[in-house]
DNA sequence: CGGCTACTTGACATCTATCAACCGGGGTGG
DNA sequence: CCACCCCGGTTGATAGATGTCAAGTAGCCG
């Protein structure tokens, strides 16, 4: 069995701020900006940074896992993201944090000042570029959210979320039908805009259709993999 | 009374998608894009692109409102933004459209061939950063609204949406709490993950509680404008 | 062993969707 | 010119999905 920290540190590079796999800054820029990048190790759980403090420094995921969020002034959270190795994390624009992000997993990050990283990337058009198709993708990603949050059952937002995620951090062939869940079931539920209670219980329910198989590290599809998961009514 | 095209046409630009009102391309660029824009004209309820087909073109709104919006394959739909005059439609760096536009009112719009405006923007780093800091403004609006849609009540989401509506196209002084709602109810429910009824319910509630007037442009906001509207669990 | 945390399960409450009737205005056609 | 119809919107009755509250379980760590 294959624990869910080495599954995610397997998987070839997909980052979703990569543009296409080209490193944002190459050769001479990377070492330039290497000058003031700054290694960081956090533990599980940790607070990488909070909405609304000055935003001081942009990092990139090197290992590990993190969730975006934001939350209402009650507690109520929202996670708008998950964040996995090659991801940038921070606003570059704004002198103040839009969002949350904590480490699910322990974390290895590359920190940059903002200003100098705002500095260096506008002074490289392909880094530009990069950046600007990275975050294409991302508000492309935020879209398909968005009418997942606003239109769907929560059994759809449910499969939907473990088809993408197995999309996003599965590898191919004899393991593909285990997808990992290192987050918890309350990030799940912040996710998908659910409380706990109801995730758990459509866990349960699938089970019991002998759709998937709850296992520690996460899930394990059952019987012919894309089809029984597949919610026929989302992706026209 | 102000019609609602002549209160947005009035108000000062303030496009999402310009960089903090600088034109994307400026001088000599503009000329030079000019070369391959086209000025097109649609009546209200026009679809000017659609989900999923070829991207084609990137279109700039000069005048009226648009929407944006996803669709299930049964026909539930999910508005992920408004487009006002300045902003852009399409999707530059994809084959296919991301999302569908259709007119709200009659819609002028500069239609450039995606192509050439991909170019053009590749070889002006200014425009890029512009471009750059649009986006990173509509991926947070995108995030905030995903919280609205996850984990606020219909109540709370309605007020936000008057709230933030409002400062989008309001414009100051004495007509500051006349919000104009050129968009049907059924837009507004779609943009907020709810049904028309309960759009139409929670306006009744909101107009029983003195809180707004509904006329037929749009609402009145009653009272000392900020206090009653503004749902204080939102924004922390 | 004990307590903590994450998770599960059950009973119940409530919000919002659904279904249906109704209203009013504007356009159209007789 | 009037009647009708269509469309967007409102209102009411009801149902169902999901949240809430509460109890219970399992694994883990001290």
């Amino acid at each position: 069995m294959v624990g869910v920290q080495e599954a995610i540190s397997f998987r070839e590079s997909a980052s979703a701020l990569f543009g296409g796999g080209k490193p944002l800054f190459s050769g001479d820029e990377r070492s330039e900006i290497g000058h003031f990048a700054r290694r960081i190790n956090l533990p599980a759980k940790a607070t990488i940074f909070n909405e609304s403090e000055p935003c001081v420094a942009i990092y990139q995921l090197t290992s590990g896992i993190a969730c975006l969020y934001k939350t209402l002034a009650d507690g109520r959270r929202q996670i708008v993201g998950f964040a996995l190795p090659g991801d940038f994390l921070g606003s570059p624009f704004s002198d103040q944090c839009a969002y949350s992000v904590d480490a699910i997993s322990e974390v290895m990050a590359s920190l940059f000042l903002r200003g100098p990283f705002l500095t260096s990337l506008l002074a490289n058009p392909s880094a530009l570029r990069s950046m600007l198709e990275a975050v294409s993708k991302e508000i492309d990603a935020a879209r398909d959210h968005m009418l997942m949050l606003g239109r769907c059952t929560a059994e759809e937002k449910f499969v939907e979320f473990i088809i993408t995620w197995r999309a996003r951090v599965g590898r191919r062939g004899a393991l593909a039908n285990l997808v990992p869940l290192p987050m918890s079931r309350r990030d799940v539920a912040d996710f998908l805009g659910l409380t706990i209670e109801t995730v758990s219980r459509l866990l349960a329910k699938l089970e019991r259709e002998n759709v998937v198989r709850v296992i520690p590290e996460g899930l394990q599809l059952m019987g012919p993999t894309e089809r029984p998961l597949l919610c026929e009514r989302c992706h026209n």
